[in-house]
DNA sequence: AAAAGTACCTTGCGATACAAGGTATTATAA
DNA sequence: TTATAATACCTTGTATCGCAAGGTACTTTT
């Protein structure tokens, strides 16, 4: 059965929405959105991760600043911008439109 | 802004689901399929669809059986397979996983 | 016959998650 | 003091999938 493949599918496209709903609670590096989406029971990669951190930010929905650490090298702390939280407006409401169709289907 | 592009994203996971959803409530050909998920606000597009219904049937989780037209070439009509049936319900318990996440994020 | 409508399918492209591997900085241990 | 481990960032290659565009075949209408 491939249902694993379709329910990765299905969680695909809700990452991106996920972490800019994250950043909107507060600014992470890439290690804290990483630890927080599991606890939310949402798995991400490294490498799935990092280039899309870096898109966000080349679309200009995010900002970054570097902060020292106790316990290693520097992090990339990430915040939403105005931009960014405009466009999670409209996440939001993509939400709300894909849960309403789901819930009318299931009906 | 590619909001548009986030949000064909999102509803990329979910094609499957709300498909397999219709298909649950009654055999469909791939018009009937079209039109109901725009009813539900979902669009799909054939090249889309047809690949989308193949692949699945390949699965085992979709049959299909022809059956004639009063206004045109015989239609190509989906059912849910018993093995369809239980891949939706692992897929019901995905998407409430997702809601969970998503709500718990937004709180 | 020719044109329009309906239905199915394929090809090429772009976007993106993931696995694996790579580099750099800092802390710890020998 | 040097070697190892840990932390953090990033890149490359692969597979999947939605979408736009184009194609074939059958049926009805003109």
């Amino acid at each position: 059965m491939n249902t694993d493949n379709t329910k990765s599918q299905m969680r695909k496209g809700m990452l991106e929405y996920c972490i800019m709903l994250l950043l909107h609670q507060q600014s992470c590096y890439a290690n804290d959105i990483i630890q927080r989406l599991q606890e939310a029971e949402m798995i991400v990669m490294e490498g799935t991760l990092y280039p899309l951190l870096s898109r966000l930010k080349n679309d200009g929905l995010l900002g970054y600043e570097w902060r020292e650490s106790t316990q290693g090298p520097p992090r990339k702390y990430y915040t939403l911008t105005a931009d960014g939280q405009e466009a999670l407006s409209q996440l939001d409401a993509s939400w709300e439109e894909i849960s309403r169709t789901v819930n009318f289907l299931k009906s």
